[in-house]
DNA sequence: CTTCTAACA
DNA sequence: TGTTAGTA
């Protein structure tokens, strides 16, 4: 598929698609008129690519990772030379997973309040 | 109308 | 990153 239908199902701009393939994280193929065309394994490694940016990895990070990135069973070799980084990034996911819940309490709170004025102005 | 590259408010 | 220009 072409760029933009890639971009509207993934939710990631085309600004950005062509930006990652800048970078050399993707690779789709041209047709002959020299639109981007990209196959299912290509468009699963940009979706992919917009979660781990969405978990916070720098495209550095996500370079590193890109061999392992192409589904499931993951490439041991190049793998092993960024076991520092998955462990690092799984500390940080964590990190943030208690700043969410932290945010999530906050807003059950201001929610518990709403209901409360809520049955006192209909009570009363 | 969609995509491409390059560049700028 | 968004947006825009001038094309193909």
């Amino acid at each position: 598929m072409r760029i933009g239908e890639l971009s509207r199902q993934l939710g990631i701009s085309e600004r950005m698609l062509r930006y990652y393939e800048q970078e050399g994280l993707l690779a789709p193929a041209r047709t002959e008129s020299g639109y981007r065309d990209y196959d299912a394994d290509t468009a699963l490694v940009a979706k992919r690519i917009g979660m781990l940016r969405a978990a916070g990895l720098k495209l550095e990070a996500i370079r590193e990772l890109l061999p392992c990135i192409l589904d499931d069973q993951p490439v041991f070799d190049p793998c092993l030379e960024v076991r520092e980084t998955l462990y690092k990034e799984a500390a940080n996911l964590d990190r943030k997973l208690r700043d969410l819940q932290e945010c999530r309490d906050i807003i059950s709170g201001y929610l518990r309040s709403l209901d409360q004025h809520h049955r006192a102005s209909s009570t009363a």
